[in-house]
DNA sequence: CGACACATGTAACACGTTACATGATTTG
DNA sequence: CAAATCATGTAACGTGTTACATGTGTCG
């Protein structure tokens, strides 16, 4: 619901037409989410359809704005004070992924983590390296967002491996060649 | 693509019916993601359709189990081994809510990052308290994932309203004295 | 003129959600 | 017997993605 609820807060401002909020969207995220241009006129015609907003006629540059109604402004209010849960955040892939590697004959986890964190770490990099640009402060702190959340990734993934350490004896790690595999658990 | 790819890991440990999947998909991320069962099996016709599994004939008990193809091991393998790049994910909308709610007149960010806050510390407060309860480890590392994601967002949160504060210049941080429904909006 | 940005829209499709319909088996 | 659990499936709908079709205006 993020495009159709975004939409809608831009059209909070005044009369917008589509490819208008298509480029004010990315702008405010620095253009962290590109928008289909396709995805906001079938977006509009939703909500219009649900009554959150009303097309307004055709302008001399051959544009058709659209404007908010107050049915769309008591619901871009309600978004703004409700707060977001995790439990109605789309699945974590990353989380599921793993999870159903440790049980998956056949699949070295500990090779999953290590691929998944070299990915994050780049991504990391490159966040901190856009960083040092200039931008305004919605882009900034999506990008600060991004750093957030990458962190807590690697950190997650590290947290992993010493878990999985603790539970499967470590393969071949270093020149530590105990055969752990023949222990038995109670 | 979680549903899919998982049901996929799933029957790559053996043939397996709807219900049973279900059930173990939610054991193993600990119920964190129910997962409705009409899904399942729409799901399971989809797979079927791509070739990575195969209907077998009904059983004596009246189930219809699926059996993974070589084409579906192999999907199952590239899922496992592809890193999850931050791009490919589900837009943040608390990222890009924020970072609307800034240039929306009329909102107060504060309030709005204060409420994310007070919602996000309740919920990392449950995740904590159910880390007391003993599971298995699958299902432990999902749970740290979320308090991770958690711990990430609060701090995002307190980065937010930090900038913020460096931004605009602050208006009654302390006494708090002033009857908030009074407020006018422009 | 040709390429590019501006601008609107549709069609087909993917995945996911909810609700509904149906029946068999188990268990209090 | 009634209720719960097991088990399969379908229908309707929602959001989001991609690709396509179309046209105007501008600029080198």
């Amino acid at each position: 619901m993020s495009i159709r609820h975004g939409l809608l807060a831009l059209l909070e401002r005044g009369a917008r037409y589509g490819y208008q909020l298509k480029n004010e969207f990315e702008e405010s995220t620095g253009g962290t989410w590109p928008l289909n241009i396709g995805q906001v006129y079938t977006t509009l015609n939703r909500l219009e359809r649900d009554g959150f907003v009303r097309a307004l006629p055709e302008n001399e540059g051959g544009q058709r704005p659209y404007e908010i109604t107050d049915q769309g402004r008591t619901e871009v209010a309600l978004w703004f004070t409700t707060p977001i849960e995790r439990a109605s955040r789309p699945r974590d892939e990353l989380a599921i992924k793993l999870a159903l590697a440790l049980t998956t004959p056949g699949i070295d986890v500990r090779s999953v983590v290590q691929a998944q964190r070299t990915s994050t770490m780049r991504a990391l990099q490159e966040y901190t390296r856009l960083k040092q640009t200039d931008g305004d402060l919605p882009w900034r702190l999506v990008l600060d967002s991004m750093i957030f959340q990458s962190e807590a990734e690697i950190r997650w993934l590290d947290h992993c491996e010493s878990s999985l350490a603790r539970y499967t004896p470590a393969k071949t790690e270093q020149p530590q060649e105990v055969h752990e595999h023949e222990r038995q658990r109670a």
